[in-house]
RNA sequence: CGCGGGGUAGUAGCAAUGGCAGCUCGCCAGGCCCAUAACCUGGAGGUUGCAGGUUCGAAUCCUGCCCCCGCAA
């Protein structure tokens, strides 16, 4: 029995989707369309950046639409004219309005990288590492016309490992998602499933990122840095700012060093490493980067700058 | 033509802003030491990214090019 004969229209934008699209396309649920974002200027030099869903869509010869917004009538007529059976959604990056997930007749179902209702909106993978959770998962949802509140269908969990960051987890998520998907649709789409709803009281919301979020409080614990630094892989990472220039931190170490510095004291470890106090233990500091600077190791940055030694950062 | 920083000894990091190109690390030789990545003494190592220009004199000022990076998006 294949299901290849439903028609599936596909949402997303980034790396996370990409590989669900990537997996869908090569079982009997290829859709026959996806939608993403346009193409958008990125880097130095304005160069545009092609959306990761895009790509693939390319590499599977699937046909793709690249739609900025929803809200034009004219889309909703156009994909109501395809007659689709099922819309799957993962970071598409947009809110598709009630007209638009009326549209099929199996509903939307959308691939949130978080164990509902816990961490609803933008930015879930990075909450669960900030939160230092042990475990997270992905759920599948029905989607109605308020973020991440639909019925679930079905839910996954796994382990977030000791020096995971966003990325790893990302792609883990992702692969899990595609996974439950592909082992789910065969009974959703023979309606032997029923969503569950949420239990809206337990709901928790992220907000989508800022640059400003990786600004370093040395008045936190090494163990709450070093999460941090690994939910903001690869973007926005972690900085702090001495004599008025902005350092971000490549590559770090906890160290369970003890000190009688105060946090924020920048101080060298036995082994002449480079390390900073924080509230409760130190933060080795492995590689760094300057900006207009090229990344180096926290030993050549210390030969050019010498006074670093005893001063405290904010 | 979005804004900005940078390229100086060795695959390292930084000074010197018109006047002898220096510091830290590393490297080499020797010393000290039970010993050492510590300490002491000495040493090697440079066409200052490339090309041109201004000047008595350019790492430094001007022009063009190459390369690296931060911001913004």
């Amino acid at each position: 029995m294949s299901f290849s004969r439903y028609k599936i229209i596909f949402f997303g934008t980034p790396e996370f989707a990409s590989v669900i699209l990537e997996k869908l396309a090569d079982s009997e649920f290829r859709p026959f369309l996806v939608v993403t974002a346009s193409d958008k200027p990125a880097g130095r030099k304005g160069i545009l950046a092609v959306p990761s869903v895009k790509k693939t869509a390319e590499k599977k010869q699937i046909p793709f639409w690249q739609l900025d917004s929803l809200k034009n009538t004219g889309i909703a007529k156009k994909m109501f004219s395809l007659s689709p059976d099922l819309f799957i959604v993962a970071a598409y990056g947009l809110i598709l309005p009630r007209e638009i997930l009326a549209i099929p007749k199996f509903g939307a179902l959308n691939v949130h990288p978080s164990l509902l209702p816990k961490y609803r909106g933008a930015a879930p993978i990075q909450a669960s590492i900030l939160a230092g959770d042990k475990i997270t998962g992905v759920s599948l949802m029905l989607m109605d016309e308020k973020i991440d509140h639909g019925p679930i269908i079905a839910q996954k969990k796994i382990k977030i490992k000791n020096k995971e960051t966003m990325l790893d987890l990302s792609e883990k998520l992702s692969l899990l998602g595609a996974n439950l998907l592909i082992d789910i649709l065969p009974k959703w789409l023979k309606n032997r499933i029923k969503a569950k709803k949420q239990n809206h009281k337990k709901a928790s919301f992220t907000q989508q990122i800022k640059k400003e979020h990786g600004q370093i409080n040395w008045s936190k614990s090494a163990q709450e840095i070093e999460q941090m630094f690994r939910a903001y892989q690869p973007w926005p990472g972690i900085y702090t700012f001495f004599q008025g220039k902005k350092i971000k931190i490549i590559t770090l170490e906890i160290s369970k060093i003890k000190t009688f510095y105060q946090p924020g004291n920048i101080f060298l470890t036995t082994e002449k490493e480079l390390a900073v106090m924080t509230k409760k233990n130190a933060i080795i500091l492995k590689e760094v980067q300057q900006e207009g600077k090229n990344a180096v190791s926290g030993k050549s940055f210390l030969n050019g700058h010498p006074q670093l030694i005893n001063t405290i950062l904010d």
